[in-house]
RNA sequence: CGCGGGGUGGAGCAGUUGGCAGCUCGUUGGGCUCAUAACCCAAAGGUCGCAAGUUCGAGUCUUGCCCCCGCAA
């Protein structure tokens, strides 16, 4: 068993933590960001990470920064870990700290290395719509996921699976990688494999590119950005200059429109006529239909300003959605 | 004391200057049709979050409390 020191954050790092807990290593303190003020009434909260480290009593360090934080580092140096294991920590850690552990510092990161080195891995990987992702562990390094790998899991992709969805599955299977990657250091089998130069970036997401562009997605791509989304942020769009998020969405072509509105084939030339973000059926029965780049999107989840999520149905049924009207910006 | 929205029949909402509580859907019963998540007719179902106050009269105004939600982190 080995003296490890953990350093991480949200949820998918507590999973991590929990395979390591459960292996029998010894933990020498777990380190994780400060508690922040959260939610409403901007309450303090602790991190999912704390929470178990204190249900498991363990030690608990949150300094408030790490870079050039002597005392910090002295703290952990004092530990004389063999290993530290960084997951979704949430802060670039300086070579000070890399270099203390014995046998290195690794990494759990939610992407088939060198693909989507970043922040947000598995959130692009969704919008993008790939097929299949993954976890790589790797020893780090002072550059961002730069490191050399050690093992990787693939997990396919579901096509309508969200990124919340594949994130728990991730989170998972990055717990159980990790467990394995350890064993293997400790019996010294472990690989160091370099990464190669094709490597993607998944930079943190922002708001600009959370807002549905009709003009030049095509409902495929639509549909990827608001499973990609959901539930971190949520794709919009506006109506009437309200803002409307989709939290679910699904993408047809004319032919299965024709199929659930016997007759829409007659409307067919109009529809193509008709600028992307047009409402083609609106009905609390069927549906929201908007007229995409290339395809359809069937509204399925949504969610109005100062409102809840809820099924097209529901919404519907309290708020009427004009055919012909343009979702987007100032329309 | 971070900002904001809201609590109205099962669901989603409307409710104008305070004056008999409405809409869409669902539910139940009936009808129509070759047929339908269709259509037509009828019915049931509400302490309008809680408490107090103003008033001839409050869902609608005032005050206090409870609960829910969105944003921001």
């Amino acid at each position: 068993m080995l003296n490890i020191v953990f350093m991480g954050t949200p949820d998918f790092a507590k999973e991590s933590l929990k395979s390591i807990y459960e292996a029998g290593h010894n933990i020498l303190g777990v380190v994780t960001n400060i508690d922040k003020p959260k939610g409403r009434g901007m309450k303090m909260m602790y991190s999912p990470v704390k929470e178990y480290a204190l249900e498991k009593s363990l030690k608990i360090f949150q300094p408030e920064k790490v870079r050039n934080n002597i005392e910090f580092i002295d703290e952990i140096k004092k530990l004389n870990p063999d290993l530290i294991c960084v997951v979704a920590y949430g802060k670039i850690l300086p070579k000070e700290l890399l270099d203390i552990p014995k046998m290195g510092c690794i990494n759990v990161h939610g992407s088939l290395l060198p693909k989507y080195r970043g922040a947000a891995p598995i959130q692009w990987a969704v919008i993008n719509g790939e097929q299949k992702t993954g976890i790589t562990t790797m020893y780090m390094d002072i550059g961002m996921d730069t490191g050399d790998m050690i093992l990787k899991k693939e997990v396919e992709i579901g096509e309508n699976e969200t990124t919340g969805e594949l994130w728990n599955r991730l989170s998972k299977i990055g717990g159980e990688l990790l467990a394995e990657t350890i064993e293997q250091i400790e019996k010294g089998t472990a690989p160091r494999i370099k990464q190669g130069d094709d490597f993607t970036l998944a930079p943190m997401l922002n708001k600009e590119m959370a807002e549905i562009d009709w003009n030049n997605k095509t409902a495929k791509e639509i549909k990827n950005l608001v499973r990609g989304l959901n539930p971190i942020m949520g794709a919009y769009t506006f109506l009437e200059n309200k803002k409307l998020k989709f939290w679910k969405v699904n993408e047809i072509n004319q032919n299965e429109l024709s199929d659930l509105f016997p007759g829409a084939e007659e409307y067919a030339y109009k529809i193509e006529e008709v600028i992307p973000g047009t409402v083609l059926f609106s009905g609390d029965k069927n549906g929201l239909f908007v007229k995409a780049k290339d395809g359809i999107i069937e509204v399925l989840e949504i969610q109005a300003e100062n409102s809840k999520r809820m099924n097209i149905h529901d919404f519907l049924r309290g708020n009427n959605i004009d055919v012909g009207k343009v979702l987007g910006r100032n329309k």
